[in-house]
DNA sequence: CGACTCCTGACA
DNA sequence: TGTCAGGAGTCG
């Protein structure tokens, strides 16, 4: 499920369920899940209070009262499953934490690449991030300067979370399609007006599914798509059939004739 | 840089 | 049965 829209919108979800209740206690229900978080590790997570939940990228730091984070990462399946402490479990629960309200958030994924681990006060759980997809800051100009330098094609750079915390395979298609901009195109080449246009563009696909109910995968959602898996049916914009190639072992879907290099 | 890896599920 | 998948850390 998760690029950045949907992981805003779990983390939402999570904060509306989880911000100022006391945990209880945590579980984990895979040899994967408990290696990430170990039972030692869960079974300090009783009696402390969630104070913030952080969207960062598409990481989610869940802040407890002694200084302490959980990080979560949903990789390619994760979601937030929030309930009742008392009804059944998802399929693919790997975490559950029971709050002290009688609800119960569960962490579920069916690859199990997916986790939640935890972090003592002061240390750094966040991998090096760039400005955030969604940051207004993250204009032209700084995407610019992130992509300085880069030999590698926009797409691919457009994947590293230090050039933009976020940026997810679908998204990086639509954006690309959308500021006219081959994504085979390498980054540095790009002069500053694409570049703008293409940092506007990354923020606009994402906050149109933001915008839009419903996740991906779901028929509304992969309509609004415009490339993406879209291999040989005309370009919405111009006719041309959108075309399917592979930059760093991911798809990528373009139109050949309105994204130029 | 790209290749490989962690897992499971969906689909051809 | 084989191939592919929305991610990203690690390695060469």
């Amino acid at each position: 499920m998760p690029e950045l829209p949907e992981v805003e919108a779990a983390a939402r979800r999570l904060r509306a369920a989880a911000v100022g209740r006391v945990i209880r206690a945590a579980r984990t229900f895979h040899d994967a899940a408990r290696r990430a978080l170990p039972d030692r590790d869960a079974a300090q997570l009783a009696g402390r209070r969630v104070v913030g939940v952080r969207r960062l990228g598409k990481h989610q730091a869940i802040d407890l009262d002694d200084g302490s984070t959980l990080h979560a990462h949903f990789r390619m399946t994760g979601d937030w499953d929030v309930g009742r402490d008392d009804a059944p479990l998802p399929p693919h629960a790997r975490v559950a934490l029971s709050l002290d309200d009688g609800t119960r958030v569960a962490l579920a994924g069916a690859r199990v690449l997916d986790g939640v681990r935890g972090h003592a006060p002061g240390a750094a759980p966040e991998p090096r991030l760039g400005p955030d997809a969604l940051d207004p800051a993250r204009d032209g100009a700084a995407l610019r300067a992130a992509l300085r330098g880069r030999r590698a094609a926009v797409k691919p750079a457009l994947l590293d979370q230090r050039v933009v915390a976020g940026g997810g395979n679908i998204y990086a298609s639509e954006a690309l399609w959308r500021a006219g901009i081959d994504p085979r195109t390498p980054a540095a080449s790009l002069g500053p007006a694409r570049v703008g246009r293409l940092a506007d563009a990354v923020r606009a696909v994402l906050h149109d599914a933001l915008d839009a109910p419903g996740r991906y995968q779901d028929g509304e959602a992969l309509e609004r798509l415009r490339v993406y898996d879209r291999e040989g049916e005309p370009c919405v914009r111009c006719g041309a059939p959108v075309r399917r190639t592979v930059q760093a072992g991911r798809s990528t879907y373009y139109c050949a004739r309105c994204q130029k290099r």
